[in-house]
RNA sequence: GGGUGAUUAGCUCAGUUGGUAGAGCGCUUCCUUUACACGGAAGAUGUCGGGAGUUCGAGCCUCUCAUCACCCA
């Protein structure tokens, strides 16, 4: 049955990935032959994932080594999965209820929620593991793992997995050997999920905002002499205050000012630290006195100078509180809306005022508890609360004031031209108007909820970065573990410098759930303050606790014990467990060994450490640094031995997608237009290492191409009806063209392994490409066809199988890259031993395979065809008409060269016959070759003027390369400083150059003397 | 402000111890010649961002300037 005309993708692929999954053909282990293991860790994608451009990028690098790995015969897993994406899935589930007008995730509680995210995965999660299947990913998905498998919520229909035994038991050890710790820290808040989040998670953005100056009196309205100078020395102002200029982006922040900062060097402040100053803002009678400290933190020559100091909503703010043990008062709600619990504002501002005074003692608890919020503001959005405080302290006055043309305002008036210089005076620029700057200023977003960050004091969980960093930075500065490109590696080392704790509690439902339980702390005989147990499982925690209470305990509630305290009336003493869930990011730092079945000992472990991970380079602080750090801490090891860093993928344009822009790529349209091996192909032609990654629809159309030159070449053998045994070993060879395609192969599959074994995956897809097309299709084919139609039987199948042997190779080199197509081709012989999923990857060499002669005639031929096709096309030599050929001077290297090849010659060079002459006629064509000068005899028809122009441009060209050669090995310097290889060749190529200018000044010359 | 990287043909990009520039796409001309028009043949196009330095020799190394991108404050 002849071959289709192309490869049919849209059916063949889903055929033939269904074929190797049917065959187990993926499996751990699959096809091993040797004992060495090849593990690859997929970045396990969230489960509510889709496919997009960048995973098609990185699953096609991966299957590439895992393909040519396995068909080395290693025992390879590529391990999949799923991230159970704790923020993400959340989000996900609670927009899902609320289109089913289902009741909202805090009305079901928590309990119900969970069953509901469960459901939702078990109907909608992982759509992206039939899409990676899409791409030809070879993973092993019998083994497919899930961060949250084994959960106490999960239900049974679920897969069963023990990735969630390992997370606790993770967790636990970490914790009793005092790398993680409770504590209340100032942590990133968002708002909108009310939970905590890591600073990788928080998005820095540049805004346009405002700088608001305002007074704050001081007490008692006391005066003082403020003095502003130049650089100098001079005085520039002069005036006598009763005030400190503060200025602040966050004016609604300025309720829980504890303090007002300068810096000690500052003498404009110098007569005023110590004092007090007043708040300008909340019930006049009750308006709160808090110092005016220094610190080292303030910029004299930033703002006013002066800073005041919120410890609960800025973070250099927290820090100077700490330093000067300034109360840090909590202004909002879980919501970030401002506070509406606590006592009444007269209470709680005296309170404040007797610490301020330093006339009472105060804790973190009790301030915590204190609202600081006037009535008229609590329970406002904290940007409404932001305009209402600027009205009222603009209302009252206290703003900072300035003229109306002052530039520093968002739209100042013009300066009034004199009206001797032709203007009018307004007086309306003579006004003076509140001073609000106009100012770009950096706020932070939550990068899923894209709401504004908010700083929040908050009892969290963090792990203690500084004790575990050690080990993961040395893994790479003992090169145990190599970043590729290396560039990433000083990323690496700048961030573990200088890590922070990592907060790793949420307060979110969907997550391993923090396994601590809280109970009451006995202290002299009397119940007083919270202590914690930390155990893998409740009973644990709960034999622990009934150890340390001697007496009757249970398990209960949070809510229960807020409202009723550790002793209901039984006197039974009741825990609860921390309602928080960990970081998504803490499951997947234990990814590379989770997976593989630990804590229990399971063989899977085999694979640990993996090989290679590969992933993009924004996440190497999220996951790669942690995984590393997490597998130092728990196994002492690091989880590869490379990690491959690639950039996102942009459009053509190098734009990043975006559904707002409207230029996302999706990469399954891609597979549905040209196949995957297309995508696949262009992905990996883009593999340069750092390389920006710009994909471009022309380019995967290009790469389809490809794919049905070679389907053709195919085409080409069976339209000969040359024999397809299958797994034909490579054939001994009499004929030069065979002998020389065969060391053509051994010299590219020499460049694919170097290739790919240095992570140049474009490298390799260039050669292969090159080799397949450029080699085998344009010149092989072309040359075996006299041959397969000529009446040498021995030479004829010689040609045969070496055409076919030849052809196969293709096939395997090319299979890791586009693994459907050569499959498909493959499957075609009658029989075959494997599939070629499993096929032996060749280990044949250049060394083994070229012959030297063989290579040599053969680019002699090439070279030859290419001068006469050249040189016909330029003096317009009709494309069809065959010319007869003539040569002077031909040695006897270029003798045996033509007449071993003349057949190929004269056909691809449509040459009718060779005669040797002495002197060419007048009106001929010249093409110098080394080893004699041929001639294409043209009498009338050639147009002298015209060859003596091409001759002339190729001398033009000749003579340049002429005259940097001769440059240089005229230098002495050259000659004696250069190594002996580069002059030895530099001299070989002068000659060979010399030669041919020497042809063509005496074909030139000829010319001449017609002309 | 700190860090990292980029700037090479019309476009998108390669170019690994410094030896005198390449690919794909696009473009021009010719060709439906029995594998392939998703093709074949021929061809054009580059002061390798600007400047300086090291060197016999620099796209590559050093300095500097400019522009852009990303990451972190």
């Amino acid at each position: 049955m002849p071959m289709e005309k192309t490869f049919d993708a849209k059916t063949a692929e889903p055929r033939l990935y269904q074929m190797w999954e049917d065959a187990g053909a993926f499996k751990a282990g699959a096809n091993a032959s040797r004992d060495e293991t090849f593990c690859i860790m997929l970045p396990p994608p969230n489960v509510t994932g889709h496919l997009h451009v960048g995973h098609a990028f990185n699953h096609t690098i991966m299957d590439m080594l895992t393909r040519w790995k396995r068909m080395q015969g290693y025992d390879t897993l590529w391990q999949p999965g799923l991230d159970h994406a704790g923020i993400a899935t959340q989000l996900m589930v609670e927009k899902d209820l609320a289109a089913k007008g289902l009741p909202k995730r805090t009305e079901m509680g928590r309990e119900k929620f969970l069953e509901k995210v469960w459901e939702w995965k078990a109907a909608n999660g992982g759509q992206i593991e039939q899409q990676a299947r899409r791409l030809g990913d070879s993973m092993d998905w019998s083994r497919s793992a899930f961060t949250m498998s084994g959960a106490e919520s999960a239900p049974a229909t679920e897969k069963p997995g023990n990735f969630h035994d390992a997370v606790l038991k993770v967790f636990v050890e970490m914790y009793n050997k005092g790398l993680i710790y409770r504590g209340k820290r100032l942590v990133n808040w968002d708002p909108h999920f009310e939970t905590a989040i890591s600073d990788l998670e928080v998005e820095n953005i540049e805004v346009d905002g405002h700088m608001w100056h305002f007074k704050y009196p001081l007490a008692g309205g006391e005066t003082y002499e403020y003095v502003e100078k130049d650089e100098d020395g001079n005085v520039t102002l002069r005036e006598t205050r009763d005030y400190i200029s503060i200025a602040t982006t966050r004016p609604e922040t300025m309720l829980g000012d504890g303090a007002v900062a300068v810096h000690k060097d500052d003498e404009r402040y110098a007569p005023i630290i110590g004092k007090l100053c007043e708040i300008p803002v909340g019930p006049k009678e009750q308006r709160r006195l808090i110092p005016i400290i220094t610190d080292p933190y303030p910029d004299m020559n930033f703002g006013s100078g002066a800073v005041k100091i919120t410890g609960a909503h800025d973070f250099n703010d927290y820090e100077v509180a700490k330093r000067g043990n300034i109360p840090m008062y909590s202004l909002m709600d879980t919501k970030g809306n401002m506070r509406a619990d606590g006592k009444p504002y007269i209470e709680e501002a005296a309170t404040a005022q007797r610490i301020a005074n330093g006339e009472q003692d105060f804790d973190e608890a009790m301030i915590a508890a204190m609202n600081m919020v006037p009535e008229e503001y609590r329970g406002l959005d904290r940007f409404e609360a932001r305009k209402r405080v600027v009205a009222d302290i603009t209302a009252e006055g206290l703003s900072v004031m300035t003229v109306a043309t002052d530039p520093r305002l968002e739209k100042p008036l013009k300066a009034p031209v004199a009206p001797e210089e032709g203007g009018e005076a307004r007086t309306d620029a003579d006004e003076l108007v509140p001073l609000v700057e106009a100012k770009k200023i950096m706020q932070p977003f939550g990068d899923r909820s894209k709401v504004v960050i908010e700083p929040m004091l908050t009892d969290q969980w963090f792990v203690d970065t500084a004790k575990i960093v050690g080990p993961a930075l040395d893994a790479v500065k003992e090169g145990r573990t190599k970043i590729m490109p290396e560039s990433g590696e000083k990323v690496y080392y700048h961030w573990l410098e200088n890590i922070e704790p990592w907060c790793i509690s949420r307060q979110l439902w969907w997550g391993h759930q923090i396994p601590v339980w809280y109970g009451p702390m006995k202290v002299d005989g009397e119940w007083k303050g919270v202590q914690a147990f930390c155990a893998p499982t409740e009973s644990e925690a709960l034999l622990v606790a009934e150890q340390t209470y001697a007496g009757d305990t249970r398990v209960g509630t949070q809510e229960e014990v807020l409202a009723n305290g550790f002793l209901d009336e039984n006197d039974c003493v009741v825990i609860y467990r921390d309602p928080d869930v960990l970081d998504t990011w803490f499951s997947s730092g234990l990814w590379p060994f989770g997976t593989l079945g630990w804590p229990a000992e399971d063989e899977a472990m085999k694979y640990f450490p993996g090989d290679v991970l590969v992933t993009g380079q924004d996440i190497l602080f999220f996951w790669v640094a942690r995984m590393m750090m997490m597998s130092e801490a728990v196994l002492g090891k690091e989880p590869f031995h490379t990690v491959y860093l690639h950039q996102l993928v942009r459009d053509a344009k190098g734009e990043k997608m975006s559904k707002t822009k409207g230029n996302v790529i999706d990469p399954l349209d891609m597979i549905d237009a040209y196949g995957a091996d297309a995508l696949r192909f262009s992905n990996a032609q883009m593999a340069a290492l750092g390389g920006v990654l710009k994909i471009s629809e022309d380019r995967i159309k290009g790469y389809r191409n490809f794919g049905t030159k070679l389907w053709n070449a195919f085409s080409f053998a069976d339209h000969y009806e040359i024999p397809y045994p299958g797994d034909a070993a490579r054939p001994e060879t009499t004929q030069t063209l065979n002998k020389w395609i065969i060391g053509e192969t051994g010299k590219v599959r020499e460049t694919v392994d170097a290739a790919m074994e240095a992570y140049r995956f474009n490298d390799a897809a260039d050669a292969l490409y090159a080799f397949t097309w450029g080699k085998v299709c344009d010149w092989y084919l072309e040359f075996s066809k006299p041959i397969l139609q000529g009446e040498d039987a021995a030479a004829k199948a010689e040609t045969e199988q070496t055409l076919r042997w030849v052809l196969d190779q293709c096939l395997i080199l090319l299979h890791p890259i586009m693994p459907f197509i050569t499959e498909e081709l493959w499957q075609q012989a009658d029989s075959r031993a494997k599939m070629l999923v499993h096929a032996d990857w060749p280990t044949y060499t250049a060394a083994e395979l070229v012959d030297t002669d063989a290579d040599r005639e053969m680019n002699w031929v090439i070279d030859l065809i290419d001068n006469v096709r050249s040189a016909r096309a330029q003096v317009h030599v009709p494309a069809g008409a065959k010319v007869p050929l003539l040569v002077t001077g031909l040695d006897a290297k270029g003798q045996s060269a033509w007449d071993n090849n003349h057949v190929l010659i004269q056909r691809l060079a449509r040459i009718e016959s060779l005669s040797h002459v002495n002197d060419f006629p007048k009106g001929c064509v010249t093409i110098p070759m080394d080893g004699g000068t041929f001639g294409i005899p043209l009498a009338d028809l050639i147009d002298v003027a015209e060859e003596i122009a091409r001759l002339e441009k190729t001398m033009q060209k000749l003579g340049k390369e002429l005259g940097g050669l001769r440059g240089r090995l005229n230098n002495p310097k050259f000659v004696e400083s250069a190594p002996d290889e580069v002059v030895a060749e530099a001299k070989a190529n002068l000659a060979l150059r010399e030669n041919e200018e020497a042809q063509l000044k005496a074909a030139i010359a000829r010319l001449a003397e017609i002309g």
